[in-house]
Parts: structure tokens; sequence; C-alpha cells
DNA sequence: ACAAATTTTTAGATTTGCCTAAAATTTAAT
DNA sequence: ATTAAATTTTAGGCAAATCTAAAAATTTGT
């Protein structure tokens, strides 16, 4: 029951990193896919697999894949709460910027107190969604996604706010920086060029011109819904 | 020169362990000290000697103790610069009490980032003291150690602010707490028991009798000095 | 359906940090 | 100054987490 304070740090590295795959997919999640994500071999995958198993975390049958037990569910959205409200620490209070909290919070996110994570939501007041607009669990692991659309896919027109990113790279959002896209700003759909699938955007009253690329990986909340 | 960066958990406690047996006595550190302050075993006390001799932190011959060398002095500096920043902020920000912060801190002050420590630094508006009175290095190792003495060496009638601890256990901090005591009170001594060397002093205005053990882990400010 | 390709697991090593037990060295005592 | 006691180191092992190489199982392609 309370094993969740016995894991190691690798231990809680495979449980979050089953879990973000598990999301994505429907599907039991492979041997390989993980592997490839936490940059080590498939070997020392099956290796901790079994041990994880032993421990009720992960239900695992030989060659078939794995997927999180709801214990395992529940440490995963633990250390995903711990992450993301140390993001939003780190931005709100430390001044980072959205690119720099990553890093930071892999190793924060392993601190084990439990009073701790819950005075710093406090601190935070009780935010809802980290600095690149994922949902933060509260502390029985629930959480709502928001309702939200990738602007690639949103027809001409609309009219929303940007409350995401799927990429959440370095990379990727220091280009947002540069652009000026942040999360917040206003954005209309004006034009998609079919030949390439780039946007036609207005973006907080200035025009711009976004890449398909750049475009699928930014959420806007749109306010034409019910 | 950057290998600070490249410690290990482990070795991170062997020398903050090492720097604090080695403040005490003028002496080089025995390895059965350390052994003992850090619930392990010599034999494996020699072993993390030696690699971190290779690693040029500490001066090593065999049988002969240990001791830091000053790349050691420096990183152990910066060990405890992180843990008492951390415990500055889990009492201001957190609301934590001071018998519950070192725990936490003793996880915190293994997160490796320069730009994390130092804003959170200025976010506490780069306090000079931790929550038991010890001083915080600053960002290049330096602190100054204040004036203090003992609250059992001092001569009847000193007046003074009590501005730390020496034992900073829960279990004495508690007590403290329970009678009342904390970093900012004013103190008189009013008189000492020669049979037991307790005190009677007279504390923000109360009178209170403390034993000698409680008196010889009480540091005061006393404004007679120059 | 069956061979080929891919994925996954096993077997055997390695490294880190710890252990126990025994040997080496230093310190204390008579 | 020797012996006894304490301290420290060495030797050999163990568990966790990783790796490489090889074997086993599954999936794919025709």
């Amino acid at each position: 029951m309370h094993k969740l304070y016995l894991m190691t740090r690798s231990e809680e590295n495979y449980i979050k990193t089953i879990f973000h795959l598990g999301r994505k997919g429907t599907q039991e999640v492979a041997t390989n896919a993980i592997a490839e994500l936490m940059e080590t071999k498939p070997s020392s995958v099956t290796d901790m697999i079994k041990k994880l198993s032993e421990k009720n975390l992960v239900n695992y049958k030989r060659y078939q894949g794995v997927s999180l037990t709801s214990l395992g569910t529940k440490t995963a959205l633990g250390i995903i709460r711990k992450h993301r409200l140390w993001e939003v620490f780190l931005v709100e209070k430390l001044d980072f910027s959205w690119d720099e909290v990553h890093e930071v919070a892999e190793q924060l996110e392993h601190i084990k107190s439990d009073k701790l994570i819950d005075s710093l939501d406090r601190l935070l007041a009780f935010p809802k969604f980290d600095p690149h607009g994922d949902p933060i669990p509260d502390k029985n692991g629930g959480f709502k996604e928001r309702d939200r659309d990738l602007l690639s896919e949103v027809p001409i027109n609309t009219v929303g706010v940007c409350v995401g990113v799927k990429d959440s790279s370095a990379t990727f959002l220091k280009f947002l920086d540069k652009n000026g896209i942040a999360l917040g700003n206003q954005i209309r759909v004006k034009e998609r060029e079919e030949f390439d699938g780039s946007l036609n955007i207005e973006i907080d009253g200035r025009n711009l011109q976004i890449s398909h690329v750049i475009a699928a990986n930014l959420y806007i909340k749109t306010n034409d819904e019910i």
C-alpha cells in the first residue's frame, strides 16, 4: 500500500515513462519503446519490468508488453503531480523560463515528502496547469484534461487562446519565445496553405506565418464550443 | 574543476560529514567517526575515502585519517549552502517548523542547478542564517560565524538574544517549542545553580528554569561585547 | 504457412556502494 | 618495551542497475 515511499529513483522513472507511453496508444507498452524513450537498452527494461511486476506496479506477461496497475497509475500520477508543481514554482517564484524547468523538475520530482508537496501546492494557490499547459493531478490523482485542439486541425477563422504545447522540448519552446508565442495569446486562424499545411494566423494583433509542424504542436482553446 | 557536478549523492554526503567533523576538532578526521555519524561501517568509509582521494577532494594517508582539500571544502560549503537555503525556504515559504526541515533539506541539498539555488537565494532575500541560527555560505563559499556564546558559559546577569542552537535534533527543538524558547527571544541569566549547573533565566518576560544540558545547547548574542 | 525480420528475454559481466571477516597498523597499558 | 586493545585497511561478496551477446518468441512478408 505505502510502498510508494520505498521506490528508487530508477523505478519511479520507469513508472513515469510507462504512464506517458500508455496515454498515447491505448495498447500495452512495448519494451523497445520504453528503452528508446529512456535511452537505455531493452534488456535493462526487461529486468526492471520484472521487478516492478513483483511490486504490483505493472501487469506483465513475457513478450506481451506492459501496462500500469491501478497502484502503478496512482504512483505515476503522484510523480507527475510533483514534477508539474515544481515547474510552476520555478516559473512563478524563481523566474525560470518555460524551456528551463524540465531538467530541474526531473530532479525535484523524486523528493519524498507529502508535507512538502502539499505546502508547495498551497503556496502556488493550487494551480491546475503547468507552464506548458499540461494538467496537474490533485492530491488524490484526479485531473481533468482541458478541452483543446491542435492549431493544425481547427477550421479557418477559428478563434481561441493558446493553452498548451504538445512538444515541450527546449528547442521548440525557445522557438516560440523568439516568435512571441506564449500561453494566453489570442489566436485567429486566417489561412491554411494547402501545399504544405502552413498557417497564416493573427496572434495578439500581429500576423504570423507558421509551418504545419509548429501548428501541430500548439493547443488552443476555442470559444465556440459548448 | 567542475567535477562538483559529477558527484554522486553518496560522495556528497561523505564530504559533508567530513566537513562537519573537521570543524570540531582541528585534527584529521577518523574513519570510525565518519562511520558512526553516517551509520555505516568503517570498511565502507575506507572505500569511499580512496575514491574521494583520487578525485582530489580529500587528503588521505593510510591509517592517518582524512581532511578536505580546498576543492573538498568548496564542495562541502556548496552543499551546506543549499541545505540551509532550503531550510529557510521550508520555514519561511512553506510554514515548516524548525524541527521538520532537516530531513527534507537532506534530500533537496543534492539537487543540481546553480540557477535554482541562486534564484532561491534571491527569493529569500539572501538570508545569512538558517532556522537554527547557523550561517549560510554565500555563492563563493564565504560566510561569517556570528559572535555568540553558549548560555551555559556566560556570567550571571548577562543579557542577550537567543540566536542559535548547538543541537538541532527534532527532539531538542520540540522541547524548546514546548517551553516557548525560540530564536530572537530576549534572555537574561538570573541565577546559576552550582550543584547541577541549571540556570534560572528570564526569557521574553517569563521566568524559566533550564537544566545545564539545555543551556549548553543554546547560543545567545550578548550586547556587552565590543 | 513458413522463412525472414523484428522484438523480447536470458545469460553472463561490470560498476557502485555497501557488507562481514580477517589481517595490518597504530595507540594504550603495564 | 612488549603485550593488549583499539582502529583501520584489505579481501572477498552481495544487491541494484546497467551493459553486450546470444537465444527465444513474435510478427511480417510473400
